[in-house]
DNA sequence: GTCTATATGACGATAGAC
DNA sequence: GTCTATCGTCATATAGAC
């Protein structure tokens, strides 16, 4: 792997375990094995290197979602499938937790690969929905934007549950308690 | 108000606009208008500041939910009115933003409000859930502490939607949803 | 491209005057 | 109790050698 690749490497890691504003430049160069200099051959700054990383790390994300939401079954099993999905529950949303650093917040540009990775989702689990209603497995007068929300939400709130208490129970719990909920307006 | 407590409530402002992190002892006492010595008179430094500040948070937060979920109602009612108070939601919850903080995270004081208030919070939810399936309010085989992890981590997931987007509509929509599908469990 | 050296200011804390 | 002065370190970036 070359140094910028190595650098967008590092921040990945460090956005996702300290966020934006508890990254240094330093604790990157030192994680990628390389120098000042490097950095900023490549990168006009630690704005434009965060921005690779989170653009990255957004597609990635979107990746692994639609790999599970665009998988077999009906529509119910891919939203379960998309819940109960395996994670490191304890490491939090990459993505989502941009969302708390005010620094992301601040930034149009920095914001957007965040609020469009979330926004696909949302959309991607709303068509799901209303396809589930057209098939008939689920309730009619579910609104596919609504529940979908409530989806997306249950897991970026049980990353926040689960932190809390050292333990990725909640995150679980609330899964769960969220499927026993849909799974009764199915058919 | 006495130094002290501008000390502490500028740390309460700061914490819930920045995190832990993104919080220097510069900028609390700016805003308090009190110099470096007041504060390493009164506290121990920015550790022992922001365990004070947090705490205080975090009770304000429990009788603010107590104040509703306490309130009268059926128990589907009272968990309603949970979900649609009045919030600033863009600002995100005081108490489980700082789960995405790192260093609060890393210390077993520091975290431990923030997980008394969220436990404290689920189990609450939970009782009423149980008081409702007793009443017949609620559907017999709904898990109460998983419906009420479910209830926590759509609101706390609600304003990383929020936030996403720079919009409160995600978060209204998420809760409608969790509402649609809770509502048709009951009697 | 990558490195080290350097600059400027912020961070978190201490010392000691008043 | 509150203030200013000072400290050593880190954050972010630039300069310029190799």
């Amino acid at each position: 792997m070359n140094t910028s690749e190595r650098l967008i490497q590092s921040t990945r890691e460090l956005l996702w375990e300290r966020g934006y504003v508890g990254t240094s430049p330093k604790a990157i160069l030192e994680r990628a094995g390389a120098g000042q200099g490097s950095m900023y051959h490549h990168f006009k700054g630690k704005p434009d290197l965060a921005l690779t990383a989170i653009r990255r790390t957004a597609e990635e994300m979107r990746a692994t979602a639609e790999g599970v939401l665009g998988g077999p079954g009906t529509p119910y099993e891919r939203i379960e499938a998309y819940l109960r999905r395996e994670r490191d529950v304890l490491r939090g949303c990459p993505v989502g937790r941009l969302t708390m650093d005010p620094d992301v917040i601040a930034s149009d540009e920095l914001r957007a690969p965040v609020d469009e990775t979330l926004d696909w989702l949302r959309e991607r689990i709303a068509g799901i929905v209303e396809e589930g209603k057209e098939q008939g497995g689920f309730a009619p007068d579910l609104d596919g934007e609504e529940v979908a929300a409530a989806v997306v939400a249950t897991v970026q709130g049980g990353y926040v549950l689960a932190r809390a208490s050292g333990s990725p129970a909640a995150f679980d719990a609330g899964v769960r308690g969220l499927l026993s909920l849909l799974g009764s307006r199915t058919a």
